[in-house]
RNA sequence: GGGCAGUUAGCCAAGCGGUCAACGGCGGCAGACUGUAAAUCUGCUCUCUCUGAGUUCGGGGGUUCGAAUCCCUCACUGCCCA
């Protein structure tokens, strides 16, 4: 049974729906991963995850390293035992703590805000690996590739991602191809110490070269070629949504349709997941359902830019659904001031409603893009959400 | 009746002669967030014809070039003694 199976390839675009095949069940792409850090989406339980129809869980190895520690987590039964999912996991590597711990977020390394509130904790990098100090108790780590996938084999998820260095924004073309090379010399290492951990977990590789056409290209080429069951896109993608999309498009151009395309990071934008689609991209993974979902924006498919900001002062006396079209149990039964009244109080309820509410709404916009994509109306149904 | 302490912007609370339209915190208003060091972070929050001006620090009066800050007096609050 092959890892990947394209069911029906879109005439206009290039979006297809597909069924990757994971030791815990078929994913039916595309779709979109919620992110559970630290194997925890955060305020939301498992059986929930499940009732929304969340199909995976993504969850991160440098963060599980220092706590718990894999070993405890391989003790439990992997991450699908320790936090009780019996649906696929994916594991980032580590390598977007190579970025963030040394630059701060996207959002502020994009718009050059640069980081003064959070120290730097990424001490060096260098061929071997990663040097972090642990922003829990600020003991030092070294993580190289194959202690990622050493870690990634214990945690036991079902696709895992190789380490690289999720290269910034603002660094020189020198600076991009020097660490794109780098991260195609650790995916040489990470392929070997999964083969060697006789692993059947699906290893992705990662495709870097930051904004620029040749260096995608280069390392396109490069990953494509690779032994791995996937392949993501990594890396900075441009500092607006043309450019993000441009850098997509012209990736996802030279894979070839074989493998599963993870687009990483990207998706809090229903437009994002869109054209992410009609590039090619398989699969998505984002922090900022859940993550706006605790500061307020939620999803809204009657709001212009389809999201509102539940705590501005006009929702406090607004008895309606946060969306009238949304079938969700937060929908169906609580209204906008009272979802608006929670969080102001600072209730724990708040947080964990409004992430229920984005994550079902993401996932079923995501389902709703599928099924456009096999009864070949993809178009009709953009035109139709966005009111084109 | 007497003694002491206090009264600062929506609330709590610093300030105790000029650099005070007045530190902080809460609350309020808005914004940000894209492989999660995020239940976080950033602005704004007396009024106005707003890169300047006008009124504020319980009320009134005074001292001073200048007062939220010193003095007098009144009101209210708290504690203590009768």
């Amino acid at each position: 049974m092959s890892f990947f199976k394209i069911e029906k390839q879109d005439k206009k675009t290039k979006a297809r729906a597909g069924v990757i095949n994971t030791l815990h069940g078929e994913l039916k792409t595309p779709m979109i991963m919620i992110v559970g850090t630290k194997a925890t989406v955060k305020g939301i339980t498992t059986a929930q995850l499940d009732e929304i129809g969340v199909p995976v869980v993504l969850a991160n190895t440098y963060h599980l390293y220092l706590n718990p520690g894999q070993k405890i987590i391989k003790k439990a039964g992997g991450l699908h035992g320790f936090m009780n999912w019996d649906k696929p996991i994916f594991t980032d590597s580590g390598g977007f703590q190579i970025f963030s711990m040394g630059h701060g977020t996207v959002a502020d390394e994009i718009k050059g805000r640069g980081n003064r509130h959070k120290q730097k904790t990424l001490l060096k990098l260098s061929e071997e690996g990663a040097v972090f100090k642990s922003y829990l108790d600020g003991s030092e780590h070294l993580l190289t590739p194959e202690k990622s996938i050493q870690i990634q084999h214990d945690l036991g998820a079902d696709m895992i991602a190789v380490l690289d260095e999720c290269t910034p924004f603002h660094v020189s073309k020198r600076y991009t191809e020097k660490s794109m090379k780098m991260t195609h010399r650790w995916l040489l290492r990470c392929i070997d110490e999964h083969k060697k951990l006789k692993s059947k977990q699906a290893l992705y590789g990662i495709i870097q070269g930051g904004v620029y056409p040749d260096l995608r290209k280069a390392s396109t080429e490069f990953v494509a070629k690779q032994e791995t069951a996937g392949i993501c896109i990594g890396g900075s993608l441009g500092k607006n949504k043309t450019q993000m999309n441009a850098t997509v498009q012209m990736t996802t151009e030279m894979i070839g349709a074989s493998k599963p395309i993870h687009l990483l990071g990207i998706g809090g934008d229903l437009e994002d997941l869109v054209w992410g689609v009609e590039a090619g991209i398989d699969t998505f993974d984002c922090v900022a359902p859940t993550r706006n979902a605790r500061h307020g924006t939620l999803f809204c498919s009657e709001a212009k830019n389809k999201k509102l900001q539940i705590t501005n002062s006009r929702f406090r006396t607004d008895l309606s659904p946060i969306d009238k079209n949304c079938s969700c149990y937060v929908c169906k039964n609580f209204s906008r001031a009272y979802l608006s009244y929670l969080l102001r109080a600072n209730e724990m309820l708040g947080t964990q409603l409004c992430t229920y509410h984005n994550i079902h709404f993401v996932v079923n916009f995501m389902k709703k893009i599928r099924q456009a994509i096999l009864e070949d109306r993809l178009y009709e149904f953009k035109k139709d959400f966005f009111s084109y």
